[in-house]
DNA sequence: ATAGGGTTAG
């Protein structure tokens, strides 16, 4: 009865009717939502959302189930998830279980290592992964490239770049805008063209923004200001990363007219932009907002030009306009400015109230004004603070040492390192080292148990030495 | 289903 009177509404009549049209699908739905979600894709979503310690707490826990529900995508993803938090013993912990679990020659696992070490700093492993690949294909070449860029070896990374054409891999836009990037690092003008060339000669490659916008960067960098800007001129298609390299590549070369005159030009082209979004409005996503790059561009400029009002104006403009945080490199440049503006106690005041903690640079920044502007008292204290702040500078290893010993492991090592020697000598098969390996540690886990860390590092540090890589580096300073 | 990329003060 109350049911009949409720169905005379229009907004019950509603939701019927959806509840009605789901049910349509309603096999389908259950067969996937009353189903416990695939683990995989659960490490997916966390690894999208950035949970880290959810991925690893749960790849744990699959562990422990056996590895019959490991297979080589959850593998990748937590080596992903280890490469965003620079996790090196999980890391290690990964790579032990890939050998043991018969995964070595799967060439997406053997890449991402390489991407895992090399964002580690352990480029020498990542070397090491690259050379049992079997066959060697475009991306782990690329992976390897670019780890040597990134470890500010720009000269090694061209070296791998020929050894690749040598073993007739052809580079695609990937592999050719991580080489144009060591160019860049080494001021090798020449080496850029040839890659210009290269990419001229492929028409496929030419439609590449990315591509487009590290040939733009590489000859603004490279001193050749004016290849950049025919080719920033001749590019269809810009983005907010092709404005910022010509804006840069311009204050670099002490043309900072120039610079602002792009600046105003970028935010011209985005207020038509806007004006056909009205018009049209799926034609949404091709607004350029300048970023934090940009604008230390613009800062650049107005600094090398004296603009201190200009500066001032687009500094501000930043941080309320675009909601752009500003950095240490802001504060580098807005010191710098007001430096070169005479003005040394505004400098100093905004130092000291920055909302970053300010590097020896930046005071060495106001130092050198201070002295050639004879500030006694200022250029005193900042010499102190220089002083302060590279007398306490604390390694990069202690600190991720540090994260076990306050888990309590520290004692653990030692007691790892002490029974290795009495152990036989190393070289036992992997089954054997295999079955032991069934842990993984994590120091996000609460609760570690000391047999746990005990085992799993132990059988960690045979099975890395036994091929060669490089052991746990734990206890490296004290 | 799965791997590699560009702009950053002095």
């Amino acid at each position: 009865m109350r049911f009949k009177f409720l169905k005379s509404f229009p907004f019950v009549q509603n939701k019927l009717a959806k509840l009605f049209s789901t049910t349509k699908q309603s096999k389908f739905h259950f067969q996937t939502n009353h189903r416990p979600p695939r683990p995989n894709q659960v490490l997916k979503r966390h690894l999208k959302s950035n949970s880290t310690t959810k991925a690893l707490l749960l790849f744990r826990d699959l562990l422990r189930k056996g590895i019959s529900s490991i297979d080589s995508f959850s593998l990748l993803f937590v080596i992903k998830a280890c490469t965003q938090k620079s996790l090196p013993i999980e890391g290690k912990q990964m790579h032990a279980l890939i050998i043991n679990l018969g995964f070595e020659t799967n060439v997406f696992l053997q890449t991402s290592l390489i991407d895992l070490y090399s964002a580690l700093g352990n480029i020498g492993d990542a070397h090491h992964v690259f050379e049992e690949i079997p066959t060697k294909n475009v991306v782990c070449w690329t992976a390897l490239i670019s780890g040597y860029v990134d470890n500010q070896k720009p000269n090694k990374a061209l070296q791998v770049f020929r050894q690749m054409q040598m073993g007739n891999v052809e580079p695609d836009q990937v592999t050719l805008t991580v080489a144009l990037s060591a160019c860049v690092d080494l001021g090798a003008l020449e080496m850029g063209e040839w890659i210009h060339t290269y990419v001229s000669r492929r028409k496929e490659l030419s439609k590449d923004l990315s591509l487009d916008n590290a040939l733009i960067n590489m000859y603004a960098k490279c001193g050749d200001i004016e290849t950049a800007r025919r080719l920033f001129d001749s590019t269809k298609k810009k983005d907010v990363t092709t404005w910022t390299s010509m804006i840069v590549g311009h204050a670099l070369h002490g043309q900072a007219e120039e610079a602002l005159r792009l600046f105003a030009a970028m935010k011209e082209e985005n207020k038509r932009a806007r004006a056909k979004k009205r018009s049209f409005d799926s034609w949404s996503g091709s607004l350029i907002v300048p970023n934090d790059v940009t604008f230390i561009g613009v800062l650049m400029a107005c600094s090398h030009a004296g603009m201190l009002e200009e500066g001032k104006k687009h500094f501000q403009s930043m941080i309320e306009d675009y909601g752009v945080k500003p950095r240490l490199s802001h504060f580098g440049c807005m010191v710098d400015l007001l430096c070169r503006g005479g003005l040394l106690q505004e400098a100093y005041d905004l130092i000291m109230d920055m909302p970053v903690q300010p590097n020896a640079v930046l005071w060495r920044t106001l130092l050198g004004a201070c002295g050639t502007r004879g500030n006694i008292d200022l250029a005193a204290d900042a010499r102190v603070r220089i002083l302060e702040l590279e007398g306490s500078r604390v390694g990069d290893n202690v600190i991720m040492s540090n994260i076990y010993a306050a888990k309590g492991m520290w004692d653990e090592k030692i007691g790892v390192r002490e029974k290795m020697k009495q152990r036989r000598a190393p070289g036992c098969s992997s089954i054997e080292v295999g079955s032991l390996i069934n842990e993984f540690v994590t120091a996000d886990d609460d609760h570690p148990s000391k047999r746990e860390i005990y085992e799993v590092l132990e059988c960690l540090i045979e099975t890395m030495k036994a091929r060669g890589y490089s052991p746990l580096e734990m206890a490296s300073s004290s």
